[in-house]
DNA sequence: CTTTTTTGATGCAATTATGATGCAAACGCG
DNA sequence: CGCGTTTGCATCATAATTGCATCAAAAAAG
């Protein structure tokens, strides 16, 4: 599976700006200029999300929003406005997040990636370095060789990856992967980490957290 | 540092659902069954975000909602009511969102973060200088190089941020950080203080109060 | 100016957290 | 059922943290 986006955005410049750096992080991207042409693609393809801005040609940025909600994808609007008041109803309409011109491209992905965390919808293939996840086959290859994991294993490797770059507390990995609460003070995290570690040699990457749990380092 | 949740809820498995779901977000929760509770918590433990039940014995949830507006904190209404009237008088009384009964747990920690990032509460990386404070991955740096910082320290130097410009008594430091009262006259809160200072080069800006405490002075 | 109180600095020891390893129970599969 | 695999527990070894004790320096009080 991939994951598609659709880019909303009248100024052409700025659109193919978020595309490049977008698809350089794997995305799939389709841009549309003005509202109808948005509202066209958003009815005939299948998007994951939606980046608009709010003045748009046409038909605006909130009636799009309006419409996205109704399939259930999720939006990031775009726009210059910086006012808390156009946020605030950003958000109370149902915006997943805001970010506002102009900005980073880091912080573009960045957000992006949390829209897509938050809906639990990650890239069919992940690449860490020299590892490759195809999540469908669950199969992990490293230097281009497969490395058999565990169910737990992969589960928990997956797992760190939706969270990569975030400290992770014992509880909430046991939560997300085993599911349920952790009781006491089990090591059951730990020895799964230390496992996948030495698997995948992430001795640098996948990093513990002293007195709080692990943390998947992943350079952009 | 962490972001704490005060769920109020009478009806514990709603409560234990509540809890669950954001603890999987990475939330600390504490439930309270009675408003009574709630009121107590609210006021011994310093929380990010409060989500109440607008039906609670004891004390109801308009009357926590005034005592939580007096310290900052943002409400979440839960409920089971759906009527205007209901959610209208909640959102005059002060309360940042609403949800009713029954909700997807989805839609639930999505309006905890909008409100969260509402309140600016959750700014993913704080700067401070030359320093790089990022809450998510528990990482700091100072000029580009990573410095690591204790758990303690970590939490220590959140707390002063939050509440930057203002000199804090030393037990009021130990609470936020440690929670509980401090006994005696403990040097723990100096110590870490010491620490801290030594590790950012905080000399200039982590100054001491005395006979007070301590205040992190940041130039806006 | 001296005394007292408060804060800063440092070494150290107790506690606690994490890593490593062997092993046994549970599980899955033919 | 029987086998190999997976999983998690128990244990020991190592590392990090935290708070105490002590002494030095600074600030306030008398």
């Amino acid at each position: 599976m991939v994951t598609r986006i659709l880019i909303a955005e009248d100024e052409k410049p700025i659109a193919e700006l978020i595309k490049l750096a977008l698809t350089k992080e794997g995305y799939f991207c389709t841009a549309a200029y003005d509202g109808e042409e948005a509202a066209d693609l958003i009815e005939r393809e299948s998007f994951d999300l939606c980046l608009l801005d709010i003045m748009l040609p046409k038909i605006d940025g909130y009636e799009l929003l309006q419409y996205a909600a109704c399939l259930d994808l999720p939006v990031i609007f775009i726009t210059a406005k910086t006012g808390v008041e156009d946020r605030v109803r950003g958000l109370r309409a149902g915006a997943e997040d805001y970010i506002s011109k102009p900005f980073e491209c880091s912080e573009l992905t960045a957000r992006v990636e949390a829209v897509l965390r938050r809906r639990g919808s990650v890239p069919e293939v992940i690449r860490l370095g020299d590892i490759t996840v195809d999540r469908d086959a669950r199969v992990v290859k490293k230097g281009g060789r497969e490395v058999t994991l565990t169910a737990k294993e992969f589960d928990l490797l997956l797992y760190m990856y939706k969270n990569k770059n975030r400290a992770l507390y014992r509880h909430q990995i046991y939560a997300g992967v085993w599911g349920g609460d952790m009781l006491g003070d089990s090591r059951t995290v730990d020895l799964h980490i230390q496992r996948l570690r030495k698997k995948l040699s992430l001795e640098k990457t996948l990093l513990s957290v002293h007195k709080i749990g692990y943390r998947l380092e992943v350079y952009t």
